[in-house]
This record gives C-alpha cells, sequence and structure tokens, in this order.
DNA sequence: GTTAGCATGTAAGGAGTTACATGATTTT
DNA sequence: AAAATCATGTAACTCCTTACATGCTAAC
C-alpha cells in the first residue's frame, strides 16, 4: 500500500553510500555521481523525492545534532541522513537478492561496486548471472546477425560489430574477476569474510 | 497541442526501418531489435502506443492492399504500415537534429545505425559530437578519480577503471569512424553524396 | 481439435528527468 | 552588497515496462 514508487538503482546507491558514512543530499549526490561515475547520474529531482520516501519508510533518519535541547534546535539549512538499523538490513537484502535485477547493466554496476558490503559467496553468484544473461545477449545477437547478414549497409553492420565486441569485452573482464574470487575464495577456510568490516585491502583482484 | 508524447529513440528507429519497407508491427518489432541489438530492446506496449500515435500525426499510414473495392475490404488481421511523405520529412529531420539528442547513448546508437541515410557533412558533426560528449565524461571522470583516490575500496574502483576503459575504446572507434569519413569526404568533390538513394556500398569504414 | 506461435492491442504504473522556485552561506 | 554556489525541494511530464486481454492461423 502507501504507494511504494522506489525500487531500484537509486535506492540501492543511496542505501549502500549511508552506509559508509552519514551525508546531506547535496553531497550525497555529488558522491553518488562519482562512484556511478561512468555509467549513471542521478539529478535533485531524483534524489530528494527518494530520500523523502526512505525517511517515511523508515530506512533512513535526520541526523540529531550533537547537544539535544539546544538553540539550534530550529531549521538548519543542512539535513544529514544516516542509515537506520532497518535501512542496514535492506541494504543487504537488496544487495543478496537474485534473479534479473542483479544482472542488468545498472542493477549489476552498483552491486559490483558496493561488492566490499557483499558476501563472497552471493558476489560469485552475482557475477556469473551478469555473465549468463550477457552471453545469452551474445547468442541472441549472433543470429540476429547471421540471420540479417546480407540485407544491412555497413554502417548497422559496424554498430553491430562494435557492439559485439563491447559485450565480449565484458565477459573477458567477468572471466578474470570470478576466477580470481574462485581463487581467493578457495584458498584460506571457506567464503564470506568474517564480519569485521573490511578494510581497502579486500579480496578484489589484482590490476 | 493534441498531447504528443512521442520523441525518442522508438519514433527515430521505426520511422528509419519504414523508410526501408513497410511492415506490420510484429515484424517490425523483431526487427527492431535485432536492429538496435546490444544496447536497446522494445516490446509491443511500447510499440504500438507508438504506431498509433505516429499514424494520427500522419507520419506512417496503413497500406492499402493490392485492390481496391475488393471483397478483402474487412478487418485483415496484418496491418502493414509504410512511410508517408510527412514521415519522410521527419525522418530526416530527426536523423539531423543537432544538439544533445544525438550524442547521448541511445540517441547517438539509432542515429549511427541509419548513417547510410544520413549525409555526409551530418555524419561526421555527429561523430565528432559524440566523441566530445564522451571527453567531457573522461575528464570529469578521471578528475572525480583523483579526487576519491584513497577513499574507494578495490571494487568501486575496479569498476571506475572498467568504465574508463570502455569510454576510452569507444572515444579510439570514432576516431578511426571520423578519419574514414575524413578520406572519403575530402576525396571526391565536397560533403553530402549525390541525392539517388545509397546502394550497400555506402563510404563505411573498412574493418 | 488443440497446442504453438503469429498478430494486435490497452491500462496501470514505475523510474526517473526537466524546469522551476527558493533560501542560506561563502567568496569577492 | 553582489555574485557564486551550496542546499533543498516540487509539479508536471516523458518514455517506457508489465501484465493483461483477445482473436487468428498454421502445425501436429
Amino acid at each position: 500500500m502507501a504507494s511504494g514508487h522506489r525500487s531500484g538503482v537509486l535506492e540501492l546507491a543511496v542505501l549502500g553510500l549511508l552506509h559508509e558514512t552519514p551525508m546531506h543530499g547535496y553531497e550525497l549526490r555529488k558522491r553518488l555521481n562519482a562512484f556511478l561515475g561512468a555509467f549513471r547520474a542521478f539529478g535533485y529531482g531524483s534524489l530528494y523525492p527518494c530520500l523523502k520516501e526512505l525517511l517515511a519508510q523508515g530506512l533512513i533518519a535526520e541526523e540529531e545534532p550533537g547537544i539535544p535541547g539546544s538553540p539550534l534546535a530550529g531549521r538548519r539549512s543542512k539535513i544529514v541522513y544516516r542509515l537506520t538499523a532497518e535501512g542496514k538490513e535492506r541494504l543487504e537484502q537488496l544487495l543478496a537478492e537474485p534473479g534479473p535485477a542483479a544482472w542488468e547493466d545498472d542493477g549489476f554496476g552498483v552491486r559490483f561496486a558496493f561488492f566490499g558490503q557483499t558476501r563472497a559467496d552471493i558476489r560469485l553468484r552475482i557475477l556469473e548471472g551478469r555473465r549468463t544473461r550477457l552471453e545469452e545477449r551474445l547468442d541472441a545477437f549472433r543470429a540476429a546477425l547471421t540471420r540479417t547478414r546480407e540485407r544491412v549497409d555497413s554502417y548497422t553492420l559496424e554498430l553491430q560489430r562494435h557492439g559485439l565486441e563491447s559485450v565480449e569485452r565484458e565477459v573477458r573482464w567477468l572471466n578474470e574477476l570470478i576466477a580470481s574470487e574462485r581463487q581467493a575464495g578457495g584458498e584460506q577456510g571457506r567464503q564470506s569474510p568474517p564480519p569485521g568490516d573490511n578494510d581497502t585491502s579486500a579480496g578484489a583482484p589484482a590490476s
């Protein structure tokens, strides 16, 4: 009920960033766009309504200023948000959520960006899901190429060739990532690193 | 007035495909998705409303069956659409339209796919616009990378690295295309091939 | 004669975008 | 004190997706 018009990339990204540290909207947006960088960008018109609803759902809360009862209780012009306990739960659920959401371009991108907060077995599942998705695309695509071979002009063909190569390239990238995840996961005990928060030297691939 | 809720990728793609040959919706959708292949896909829920409105605007028309006054005048179950003269005009206008629409991911993709129907000078302008757009992205991106360098974990970094490389790769691709356009354009007279319809051996890049 | 897939559509709604409006703070 | 830019928001709209509904036609 109560019209949820939220779910998707933005919610996840906001929760994920606020998990690292509390922030106000303006800064959040900058970090967001730096973070998602090449593949997505949001404006305030998307961000603020999203914050509003996350607040209504109790997933985030306005940070209380240091001294309660101080004369600063009036409207401060910065509103700092932090993740609540429920928000943290929701974040974990979203990051681990199986199914299409995690393989599509955007959904995969955000989830990958937060891999540092994700269990090793789930990381692997997401990487493999993404690869399968891309390989399906490649098949459909190659089939279409062979079928229509003769009937398209060279520009169309060139576009498809370039698209194909891009996807192939991403598959190779995924293969490397998967290999290095498997290695890291197989070496020591099992999956899932100890729930002490990860530092910067996590299990990510060597350059 | 009269609520135009059409403009963007689909309209252009439909007009472009119908320019090549008349078709009914079902087939159009298949061709569409084969054509745009890697980077976009549409469902009937998008296509049919689009056809409806293009029809209302007079940009496309239902094909008359061969024999007028024949007993087949009742509802045929296939509705074949063709491009009208106004539709062709609109198509040319859309393909040549300057500004952001032609540099963004989708807008550029469709326009490039129809380069065979586009004047040489416009092709070059679009390619260069796209390149500029991507280079802006690269700058903003590299700046963000340097600023946040130390504060992100290795997965985030890896994602950004991969994103950066993808964009760089597309820039190189564009550079090759631009070079080969310049060469082809500079060799004979000037820009814009004679307005006799182009055959398949157009000026596209060598593999 | 019934499944499979061709063919056409509609209603509801999701996920943002664009353009606008406005106040607070810092810089010059 | 003017200009820049930080900071927060809303209303309207766009463009597409999902789920549904329906009939036709060819194959088995």
